[in-house]
DNA sequence: GCAAAAGTGTTAAAGCTACACCCATGT
DNA sequence: ACATGGGTGTAGCTTTAACACTTTTGC
C-alpha cells in the first residue's frame, strides 16, 4: 500500500454513550474499567478503530460486544481531539450515541464486561474526558428529541402515553401537561393503538401502543415540536 | 511517552466545507489539487491533524491559511470513516463547516492556493467523498439555520434585511414573504438599527443593521423558527 | 365509595399566513 | 411621473396553553 509521507499517524478510538430508560429516569451505561491507567474508575465503553472496519462498524462491534444487540439506534456525534484528553498517548475519539430498551440487553453480556447503569442525575465522575462527552451527549439528545421521534428509540415495542410522557419529562426535567402532551403526540399519526391495555398499572389500564414503522422511517426528518416552546436550554 | 500496545495508528486528516454568500447564491470555496492522486480536480481545502495541535486549533491553522482569516464561525460536524475512502491509505478526516463573508477574506492568500468560490448550486464534483461532505454540511447549515441566528456569519457586519432574506432563500431555494420575514426577524431583537442606508441599492436605500452582539451571544442557543412551517425536507 | 391515574373537550391567547397599501429613490 | 424595491399594517386562520370534567380500576 502507498503511503502519505508523513509522520502523523494517531490512535483512532470510539466511544459509545449508552442511554436507555427505566421508567422513571435516564439511565448511562458505564463499565468499570480493568487496565491500567485509570483503572476501577468509570468509564465509556469504548475502544480502538480497526484498520479494516469502518467507523460506523466499529461503533457496532463495540455496542454488540457490551449490550449483545443489534440494529439499535446509533448515531455519530462528534470527535475529541484534546491533545491530552488521554493520558497515555494522543489518541482521538469519535463518540457515537445509543439508545436502546433496557429490557432488551443481553444481561449476561453486559455483566461480563463489569458494566452496570448509573443514573444520569447521580453518577459518579467518569475518567479523562468522559463526562465532558456525556454533557454533549445529553445535549444532543435534548436537541434531537425535540424535533424528532427519537424518544421512542428508548421503549419497548409496546408501551403507553403516560411512559412517553415520563420519558419526555426525564430527558428535559420538566413538567408536561398530561392532555396537550397526548393530543400532541397523537396527532403526529406515529402511534398504532395495539387494543391491548398496560396490566402493570394499578387504577385505570392506559393504553399500549407501538410505533407505525412506516410513518416513522418516512417522516422522520419532518420538523415536529414536541417540547412547550419556552423550554430547552 | 508510554504507548498503547496496538498497531492501529491511523492517519487523521481534517477537511474544511467553507461556505461564503455573494448577495445572490451560495458559494463554496475550493482548491484545485496540486499533487496525487487527483492532482487538477476540485478538492476542500484540508491538511493532516499534527500530533501537538487540537482538532480545532488544526481547523482554525487551514482555514488561516487559505483564507488569512482568523475567530470566523467554525463547527465541527462530523467524521467521515469509510475504508477506502482515501485511495491511497486509510485516512480518516474530521470535517468542519465555516462560514465567513467572502469580502473578509484575504484574496492574495486565496489566490496563492489556487482556491475557488464555487457555486453551490453548479459545482462540478470533488474527489474522494468530498461531495458527500458537501452534501451532509448544506443539511446541517438547513437544520441549523432553521433554528438558530447563524446566518448573520455569512454577511457583512452591516446588512440589511432584503440581504438577509435572500440568503436565506439562497439556503433553502424557496421564495420568502418579504414582509413576514421582516417582521419575523426584527421580531428577534437581534438586529441594532445602524441608522445608515445601503447606498448601493438604486431605488429606495434599504436600512442598515448591524448584529447586536449581547443578544447574539447570550439568546444563541434559543430555539427560533426562521423558517416558514412545512419547509425544509 | 374513594383514591389514583387515564382519557377527552373547551376556550382564550398567541403566532402565522396572506394579503394591500404607502414611501423613497433614480431615471 | 413612473418603475422599482423597501417598509408597515391588518384580517382570518391555525396552533398552543391552560384549564375541568368524566372514566376505569383496585382497595
Amino acid at each position: 500500500m502507498n503511503r502519505y509521507p508523513i509522520e502523523n499517524r494517531i490512535l483512532v478510538a470510539i466511544d459509545c454513550i449508552i442511554f436507555g430508560f427505566d421508567g422513571e429516569e435516564i439511565k448511562l451505561l458505564v463499565i468499570k474499567r480493568n487496565f491500567e491507567p485509570e483503572k476501577g474508575n468509570w468509564s465509556l465503553m469504548g475502544g480502538f478503530l480497526h484498520h479494516n472496519e469502518d467507523l460506523e462498524d466499529g461503533a457496532e462491534r463495540i455496542l454488540y460486544d457490551l449490550t449483545g444487540l443489534k440494529n439499535i439506534y446509533v448515531e455519530q456525534i462528534f470527535t475529541a481531539g484534546r491533545i491530552e484528553r488521554d493520558p497515555v498517548e494522543r489518541t482521538i475519539s469519535v463518540v457515537f450515541f445509543a439508545l436502546i430498551g433496557i429490557r432488551d440487553q443481553d444481561k449476561e453480556a453486559v455483566n461480563a464486561h463489569n458494566a452496570h447503569w448509573l443514573s444520569l442525575e447521580r453518577k459518579p465522575p467518569l475518567i479523562f474526558d468522559h463526562d465532558d462527552m456525556v454533557a454533549k451527549a445529553i445535549e444532543h439528545l435534548r436537541y434531537k428529541a425535540a424535533l424528532h421521534p427519537i424518544g421512542f428509540e428508548l421503549l419497548p415495542e409496546r408501551f403507553t402515553i403516560p411512559k412517553l410522557q415520563k420519558l419526555y419529562e426525564a430527558i428535559y426535567n420538566v413538567q408536561l401537561d398530561r392532555r396537550n402532551f397526548s393530543r400532541k403526540i397523537l396527532s403526529t399519526g406515529l402511534l398504532m393503538d395495539t387494543g391491548e391495555k398496560d396490566d402493570q398499572s394499578s387504577t385505570k389500564k392506559a393504553t399500549l401502543y407501538r410505533l407505525d414503522q412506516e410513518k416513522y422511517k418516512n417522516k422522520f426528518s419532518s420538523f415536529w415540536h414536541f417540547m412547550p416552546h419556552p423550554g430547552i436550554e
